[in-house]
DNA sequence: TCTGTGGTTTACCAATCAGTACAAGAAGGC
DNA sequence: GCCTTCTTGTACTGATTGGTAAACCACAGA
């Protein structure tokens, strides 16, 4: 038979795609049949635990580049500030702007959240722990730093929320470079 | 048969919160019937179109509580600072701190998101315009004064998918209380 | 060339999906 | 009392769901 060669990893980001498209309770095996190219049985030969381990996998392996590309050079950068400023630019691009959703952000909000929750919480906290750490030596009191951390990540959220709903990606811009500015400007926190 | 002389509005808080828990494509007719005690042929009855109806109506009733409870008192308050106050201790506790979702902000991630794109624009487009207008009364230049509402509002649909992912309901009342600081203070806007 | 393994197709399963049809009961007006 | 209108339960549809089973083929190593 036609053999498509395909390996585990490379279904890996459109599957990624499909559940960002449909959230987890939208995506039925037929749409990721169709996106991937595979039939079930090909689909259930790389992931014998069905959907829950496609999931699963695609965020292991979203966790895995963001660890990679935004959370350890934000832990072991040489210029933290500066750093700071590349995470921002980073997520602005992975996000493109707000077109491309969060998918543990959006899983965080939906029905499998409890199936996922070790996965989700360890995410965002290495997220905020990372980011509050390179503030912390970039200058910022410890007790500011976590908490722009937190306003940070969770502002980033946010803003793909808001500029989704009101299709405009130049909000999704506007609010990273305004949460980018407070992360990089060395004031008291406003108490 | 046993008549629940149910009307359409009784039923439309169970009806969100089936929604809210499970998302838009997780919500099936039978746990419509389950949570409202409803039949099929009553929930037919009173939403001839099915479930996006139902999402529908649950989507205005919701646009109406925020517009009487959160934007109308942000546009006409005598005093819009303690206004702005007002709104974060609202929100704060409609959304329970973040243990409950903001259904226009969780559609707006998902599969859903185009099937009520005008409803959706609309609810956080009004939300961001009655945040900058009383902001701006409140002595705000208007054009940071819009910046920090965008920011304000997709910072508390942030809060939730953050303290949500963590299962931290204290990391939303902190993201909260920074947000509100920073909409009472009239300092000119970072760039 | 034979053979085992890894990948694939196809057919199938029971369960559930959204939605329809309709008969039947309950309530209010007369 | 009846009759109409509104509301409900039940039974059904055809399609789709996630998942299984097994026949089948391609290819690499011996």
């Amino acid at each position: 038979m036609a053999r498509t060669v395909a390996e585990r990893s490379d279904v890996l980001p459109l599957l990624a795609e499909v559940f960002r498209e449909h959230g987890y309770e939208g995506t039925s095996l037929s749409l990721i049949s169709k996106a991937t190219g595979l039939g079930k049985g090909s689909l259930y030969h790389f992931f014998p635990g069905g959907k829950e381990e496609m999931a699963g996998a695609v965020l292991a392996e979203i966790d895995g580049w963001f660890e990679a590309h935004v959370f350890r050079p934000l832990r072991e950068a040489d210029d933290p500030a500066t750093a700071v400023a590349a995470m921002f630019a980073t997520v602005a691009e992975y996000f493109r702007s707000g077109r491309r959703v969060c998918l543990v952000g959006a899983l965080s909000l939906s029905d499998a959240r409890d199936r996922f929750a070790g996965r989700l919480r360890d995410y965002f906290a290495r997220w905020v722990e990372a980011l509050a750490a390179a503030m912390g030596r970039a200058g910022h009191p410890a007790a500011s730093a976590a908490m722009l951390a937190e306003e940070a990540v969770g502002g980033i959220q946010g803003a793909v929320v808001l500029a989704r709903a009101l299709d405009r990606p130049e909000v999704f811009e506007r609010i990273l470079a305004g949460l980018r500015a407070r992360c990089l400007i060395l004031e008291p926190y406003p108490t």
